[in-house]
Formats: structure tokens, C-alpha cells, sequence
DNA sequence: CAAAGATACCTAGAACTTCTAGGTATTGCA
DNA sequence: TGCAATACCTAGAAGTTCTAGGTATCTTTG
């Protein structure tokens, strides 16, 4: 939210997919999740990540559903099989980038 | 020129900035450079590369010169010491950015 | 108990980078 | 001679992420 992260343009898909991995979660415990994972370098403001989620299940990766605990309602988005896939492929693709990186750019 | 290199999106400066550091180079000799040191994975198209130039040269990262080899022109560029600095600062950058990647995605 | 802050969602439009798809001109090779 | 490679350039499209708002509920604190 504060700290915006631009480096992270094209591989917030990946970074997305990778936070569901372990089990279904909503929106806002995924931006938590992320900042935790990141130490806090990833700190996703809360309009950059629903329209990316928005864009994952229209393209079939994630599904998602409401529920409500009290009268907070939350939306849940789980991998779909098509969305683990994606994501070991972008793993892949990730660690072939970030190798040809070093490559160029050390 | 043919494959698009979309997961370059954010670091293509440093890319960029990198090719040079060993010395001037024109634009064409650039994307040369690049796809020999990724082993033909960044394949950037010209239309990416001469744009990205004038903006770091803008930004007073790169300085420009004509030189004419027969009739043949090219425009050298050469990092600036403050190109240099910025350089380094954007290794660090990824460096830093990589490992937060391998944090979160792994 | 009132106010503030955290939780949780959402959206429209701006900003920015990179790509596409052209263009010109020179040089070398078949 | 014609084609490919070299070498530059540009306008506009496409796409992603950010900014800057908005609503509502729940919890903590003064």
C-alpha cells in the first residue's frame, strides 16, 4: 500500500498464484500473506490486487466464492487445476528469467 | 524482434544500462549484445530499444554522439558517471528484488 | 460510548512501459 | 538486381500497475 512495487510489473500474477498455493485465501489475507513472505518489501496496495484476482478467474486459474463470517462477508479464491499448472510454469519461467538476468546484467 | 520479452517489463533500464557498461556502444550493437549474453532469450525489437536510449539519455543517465562510418551513421551512447551510479544502484535493486522473489514464490 | 483504526471489499481513470507495425537509408551478398 | 542485414526512427496500441477515491463492519482505546 505505501511502498508501491513497480519491479514486480509482469510477475504479479506469479506472486499471486504462489500465495494461493497453500490453500485458498481472500484478497486482503493474500496482500498480508505477500508483505509476510517479502519481509515487507512487497507491501500490494489493495486497488492493484482485486483486479488482478478479478482477471486470474476470468482466465480460469482461480475460482472464488463468498463467505461470511458474522456479517463480514469475504471472498475466497482457491487455485483452480488449470491455475497450478499456470503457476508451476511460471515458476519455471521465473527462474529462467531471473538466471538470464544475472547472466546480462552481472 | 521476434519474442517479445514481456518479463523485462521494469528492468530493461538496468538491462540496458548494463550492455554499456563495458564500454560506448550504438543501438543496434545493443540488442545484439543482449541476446548474446542471454543466449538469444532478450531478443529485443528496435522500436523497445531506441525509445528507452532517449529517455536515460534525458535523464542524463546516457550522453550521445554521431559518428559516421563511411556513410554509414550511428549514434554511440556512453554511460555518464551518473549512469554509473544509477547502474549499480539498480544491480543492487534486483539483487535485492530476486532473492524477495525467491522468498515468495518458491 | 465515541472515535479511530483495522479489516475487507470495490472502481475509474491516470501513468508508465513495452510492443506493434510501420517508415527511411546504406551496405553486402547471391 | 534483388534480398537480407545493418542502422536509425516514430506514432499509436496494448497492457499492467498505481492513485485516489468510495462503502461497510469490527475492534480497540481514550
Amino acid at each position: 500500500m505505501l511502498v508501491p512495487v513497480d519491479a514486480l510489473k509482469g510477475h504479479l500474477d506469479l506472486v499471486l498464484l504462489a500465495a494461493l498455493a497453500e490453500g485458498p485465501a481472500h484478497g486482503y489475507a493474500l496482500i498480508d500473506e505477500i508483505r509476510d513472505r517479502s519481509d515487507g518489501a512487497f507491501d500490494l496496495a489493495e486497488g492493484t490486487v482485486y483486479p488482478v484476482l478479478y482477471r486470474l478467474e476470468s482466465g480460469g486459474l482461480l475460482t472464488s466464492s463468498w463467505t461470511v463470517a458474522g456479517r463480514r462477508r469475504r471472498r475466497m479464491y482457491r487455485l483452480t487445476k488449470r491455475g497450478r499448472t499456470e503457476l508451476a510454469k511460471e515458476r519455471g519461467e521465473w527462474k529462467q528469467f531471473s538466471e538470464t538476468m544475472k547472466a546480462v546484467v552481472a
